[in-house]
DNA sequence: GCGCTTTGCGTGCGCTCACAATAGTTGCAC
DNA sequence: GTGCAACTATTGTGAGCGCACGCAAAGCGC
């Protein structure tokens, strides 16, 4: 097991180039969102994420879920739901069947902010995608991630 | 400019699946190195790429530079050198013609410790992608990531 | 040689994160 | 009803990161 196994050393190169893709872009977006509207990457994705659970009747993921759609400690979710919950821009509500779980909604100001945001996110994610894509170690990755848009067209 | 553009907003949904991809990797990769090793993944990427450039001559990156390749700010590269070198696997020596620059070896201890990580790594890897395959939404990155192994196979 | 600008690295401060411990809620066995 | 295990969200603590700043070295015009 201490051999270095060729195929799976391999891997760590596509990982490395995965790796340092997500760093560029995210580190671009974020300069982006935080120079023009005071939000962080996270803070950016939970709203979007929150905005979208929130179609259809009126919010149901938990903290825990949530946490897991961003990849965060629940530690962490919830100082993040509680430093968008100050800024006015989420509310949260007891969960009436079970009074353990939470739930999250997008307040009207959240909206609009997010709203206000997403140009400016995807705007700076099409130039860091570009930029990367200069790197033939990142291109192929730049092209999934392009032609990932469409989950169905139909 | 503050309509949204159905071109921009669909890459959002790749860049988002980009996002959990490298986080459920980060995450998985993270808990086996630390626990094993007492290695972060920036601290094992950090290594790895010293460890590469170490091959030449004598280790040729300033600090700017691998700032630059493991996307961290230079304060916080300044930081994990200073670490890495407090445990006695990296060893620091100025520039012999610059002396702002400075330049970092990988000790003996570095180099074993590292070859000693890698299959842990390598494996968690393995492993995160196995498991993140099963998400539709990712298995396309996935793919990717694995046909990425080889630069030139001839 | 002398001063000014630029470059490269290190440091103080505030913020966010992960981990561990805690408080509140539910469901089940008895 | 009581006790207990499982689960959810929050809080305390230590560590790492980015930003702004300071210091030392180098380049440059004189």
């Amino acid at each position: 097991m201490t051999a270095t196994d060729p195929a799976l050393t391999a891997l760590a190169q596509g990982w490395c180039a995965l790796s340092l893709l997500h760093g560029k872009i995210e580190a671009h977006i974020e300069r982006a969102l935080q120079g023009r509207h005071d939000l962080s990457v996270r803070e950016y994705s939970l709203l979007d994420v929150l905005s979208r659970q929130h179609d259809g009747d009126g919010g149901h993921l938990q903290m825990k879920q949530v946490a897991d759609a961003v990849v965060l400690s629940q530690s962490a979710t919830t100082r993040l739901v509680t430093r968008l919950e100050d800024r006015g821009l989420l509310e949260r509500y007891l969960c009436p069947t079970d009074r353990r779980g939470i739930y999250t909604n997008v307040t009207e100001a959240g909206l609009t902010l997010l709203e206000e945001a997403r140009p400016t996110n995807d705007a700076a994610l099409r130039q860091a995608l570009d930029e990367a894509a200069k790197n033939p170690e990142m291109a192929p990755l730049v092209r999934v991630v392009e032609t990932l848009k469409a989950p169905v067209p139909a």
